[in-house]
DNA sequence: CGGTAGATTGATGAGAGTCAAGGGGAGTGG
DNA sequence: CCACTCCCCTTGACTCTCATCAATCTACCG
């Protein structure tokens, strides 16, 4: 534990770098309604930050994968719950100091520090709002298609073969993201190969043919 | 022109603010692709964030209402233009100083000012990110009358009363913001009007006649 | 009194959701 | 080593919502 105490403009805020925490697939990091005094740094595995309706319904709000930092909020619990996809490495950060509740009530969370991650915070937090920009306008798309080649263009940025494609997540968290059915999704892929798009390898793994198409489908 | 220096934990950033700025319905702020190294401030009216697709769909990202603080982008260029939805003043910002074409290449952009912007800044960006993602979640809802409903109470919440919202935008506008069509956004509307939920005063202006009905299909 | 832009309404069709049934692969146990 | 099982994925048939195309209506302004 390493407390770390920063200028934030308007006062001071100080956070704890916790422990590397290992969890395994399915499982909860934080649920919805939880305190948001914790952020996290994603190390190795992929996390599903969701939203789930009273009516069972869920929304898939983004996938975060090793790098990523997530889970600062501006209220005093989290709106989402965060699960790891697969098995999943993370450090969480909690907050401490006079600003409780979340980082945003005090002012500024952080500056500058030696560790490499605070002086981060607000690029983090830049990412994270262009990638929900991002997904608001995958979502206003109107066909399946287009929203599945976004995603496939998305996980091909990430994969270091960009014609591979390798799926850690399943087809329900896919349709929960893109705001389809399971039946869409397979459907699409069904679609892609028919139209020499892609192939098939396995359910998990998705050879990107034509790059090319499926970027002119997105924008 | 008053030019701030802050320490930026990475460095020093500075930024100049710029005049008061009259802007006409439907004028153009800032352009999709024009550098960004200006942030806006809402002093009055509205403004809409909104991205356009080469076939000519337009996606609205955002309205933005007198207080709100937008316009950071991560990258060089704005990904989104910037319009006045009816006639709006805003005061615009521009950075300055080592860290070129945004604000995140350097760090941290602003720490402690006098006059009351700069320490709300990390504030605004996450203020933006939460409405980034209540907006991906509307999106992602299925029903043209939950997406309406949603977006009701939404503006329901910003007027002084609650019951009676005054739409400064037209049916357009709305329908590219939830991903809907004009006739959709129409046909909804007259929908609630015809189940008693809202009761159309005039075109612009709404009654929310339930809005315990409204919230329920709200989540 | 037209003229125009925005809003509403109608008829129709395409695309995605729903319900239901059928693969396929990984792991388990006999 | 094979059979069984479970879960995930795929496919099929049908329904329903929303997009599309087209016409009408309304308010505002010259």
């Amino acid at each position: 534990m390493n407390l770390t105490t920063v200028n934030a403009g308007a006062g001071w805020v100080s956070f704890t770098t916790g422990p590397v925490l290992y969890y395994a697939p399915d499982q909860e990091i934080y649920g919805q309604g939880d305190t948001a005094d914790t952020f996290i740094k994603v190390m190795a595995g992929v996390i599903r930050t969701c939203h789930c309706l009273h009516d069972g319904r869920r929304q898939i709000d983004a996938f975060h994968v090793p790098g990523d930092v997530f889970g600062f909020e501006f209220g005093i619990e989290h709106s989402l719950s965060a699960e790891a996809v697969n098995e999943a490495t993370v450090i969480s950060y909690r907050w401490r100091g006079p600003s409780r509740g979340g980082p945003c009530r005090g002012g500024l969370p952080s500056i500058a520090n030696a560790d490499g991650l605070p002086e981060r915070l607000f690029g983090h937090a830049m990412r994270n709002l262009a990638r929900a920009q991002e997904h608001a306008r995958l979502l206003g798309r109107s066909s399946a298609l287009e929203k599945m080649a976004a995603f496939l263009l998305e996980w091909s940025a990430h994969s270091p073969d960009r014609k591979l494609v390798t799926l850690v997540m399943s087809r329900q968290d896919i349709a929960d993201y893109l705001g389809l059915t399971v039946e869409t999704v397979s459907r699409t892929l069904s679609q892609m190969k028919q139209e020499g798009l892609i192939q098939l390898v396995s359910a998990r793994q998705i050879r990107l043919t034509s790059l090319t198409a499926l970027r002119e489908m997105n924008d």
